[in-house]
DNA sequence: TATAAGGCTCATTTTTTCTGAGCCTAGATT
DNA sequence: AATCTAGGCTCAGAAAAAATGAGCCTTATA
């Protein structure tokens, strides 16, 4: 008979988490994408908490889980809970590291927006280490540990540009592209999560071309680089391609352009204090000195 | 090259605890008390924590630890986020078993003043479900799965009875000790965490009487029946021996009594609305009704 | 000078958490 | 009607995290 037994467990903070972002996001599969962990690992902590509540949270059905009301009464109290331990958590990093600034984005832009304009950030403030982290989706800011996002967004808050696509390909290409009907007979580059591009850029024409399907990149970079290279047409982003446009790697061979509805956006969800790193890094993102262009690039 | 890297991960919610309690309670040692796990715990957390934020949350003394300004300055954040988590759980056990009530006490309390209370509260409310939990050590009520507390205590709020001490015996001794002086002969039982006792009560006579150091019993309740079965004179809690001096099975030798500051007190630092399980509970506590004490032992 | 308090270290053990592969169900699609 | 497909469930095994325990270190206090 011990004489301190151990002590009732309190309730486990990893299947509180569970359970917050299932119930805040609607489903098993997503708060597992949330959380960076697999469905199976949500379904076990949110069967731990009812087993131990003695009470279901979620009604199942087959085609997701329903908040039970016990489990919607209990939502607010939890979110707002987690939301102040990230934010507390978002806090205690940047004092313990205040010249640091990290940036989550889209892998596309990270290479071809973001790092062409970090030497000359570098150079305007030697002392902010950024710290770059690719990500497919936007992160939660209010409980990832980034200060900056960047992507595209339908949000017109913090939009940097527009979003404006059109055909790119390398210089050689273009003399053999007069009209957009020409497209037929070239591969056309796409990447694999922007798969409407196409036909969206398609549509505008009076007379949409046949868009033959090319082949598709999972990363955006790759396919630009294959570009370049004369692997054939791109649908590209303005924003993405526009060092390449400047410096001549690759050329626009039509006049019509696309402007989506979204935009690329920089924002974040915690107030950016003047004279703080971030805030400088962000506004100076804002003002976009893609400076002094890379020379044109030499093929020997 | 994954195209989904393993995301950094987030702050380790553990590791944030250990940090809250040890900068709350003021070291790591009184935090792995609160936590209930070993010292080595905390400081691994505290460690870790550290070395992922790149800065020192405390200045380790020789003599324990003091928290930097750094960590200074995020513990209120921390801890309203804690304990708001805390508190969330609380509503939302309640809200899942609201007819179970969950007790802390001492375990000599629960065996000697709340166990013989039980039965005529169950009788009074058959559907409430009382849980009782033995801990040496009043809990932390905004972090625990507790509804009530019930210890001794210096707080006056909440107070049921004073604490009053005085020697108790079975009742074949009575005679055989005349004044307080006839102790120094018999064994003077005593609980391993209320050492004073005998000395407090002692010092309250004109005479203070010789107290032989006798046997100490890490259960009170253990001492308690060795005392019924003649094992010697212990110094008695009268809210812990109320039940045995009304039915005869010990009796008190002396009329000297000693009124300790403190109390047993019955408490929560959650709001008991009314027409809850744990407000029927703590008012009907309160009343106190030892009802119809067990009959005399009868030794055949 | 001894002791006690409070932390640290580190190898080991225990517990928790996560994965992966296959199964189940019911709308949607064909 | 057959067949997707989305979303969850299960379970065994693997991986990672957390905790222990025993010994060490340092200083204030007795």
């Amino acid at each position: 008979m011990p004489v301190a037994p151990p002590r009732p467990k309190d309730l486990p903070l990893t299947a509180l988490r569970a359970f917050e972002a299932a119930a805040r996001l609607g489903g098993f599969a997503a708060a597992a994408q949330e959380l960076g962990v697999t469905p199976g690992a949500i379904t076990a902590h949110v069967k731990q908490l009812e087993q131990t509540l003695g009470a279901p949270l979620f009604a199942r059905t087959p085609r997701g889980v329903r908040l039970t009301p016990l489990g919607q009464q209990s939502l607010p109290a939890f979110t707002a809970a987690f939301d102040a331990l990230g934010i507390a958590v978002g806090d205690l990093r940047a004092a313990a590291a205040p010249r640091t600034v990290h940036i989550a984005t889209l892998p596309a832009i990270a290479q071809l927006w973001l790092s062409p304009r970090l030497p000359a950030l570098r150079a305007a403030a030697p002392d902010i280490t950024v710290s770059i982290t690719a990500l497919e989706q936007p992160p939660n800011l209010k409980r990832s540990p980034y200060d900056l996002s960047l992507f595209f967004s339908e949000e017109p808050q913090g939009r940097l540009c527009p979003d404006v696509i059109f055909p790119v390909c390398a210089p050689a290409f273009a003399a053999r592209l007069t009209t957009p009907h020409c497209i037929s007979g070239f591969p056309c580059l796409a990447d694999a999560t922007w798969t409407e591009d196409w036909d969206l850029w398609a549509q505008t024409l009076s007379v949409p071309p046949t868009i033959p399907q090319g082949p598709t990149f999972s990363l955006y970079a790759l396919a630009v680089e294959e570009t370049v290279n004369g692997a054939g047409l791109l649908i590209g982003h303005e924003a993405l391609v526009a060092g390449h446009l400047a410096d001549g790697r690759l050329v626009a061979p039509f006049p019509q352009r696309l402007t989506l509805s979204g935009g690329l956006r920089l924002w974040s969800d915690r107030p950016l204090r003047p004279g703080t790193a971030p805030r400088f890094v962000a506004d100076w993102l804002r003002r976009a000195p893609l400076a002094s262009p890379a020379p044109p690039a030499t093929h020997p």
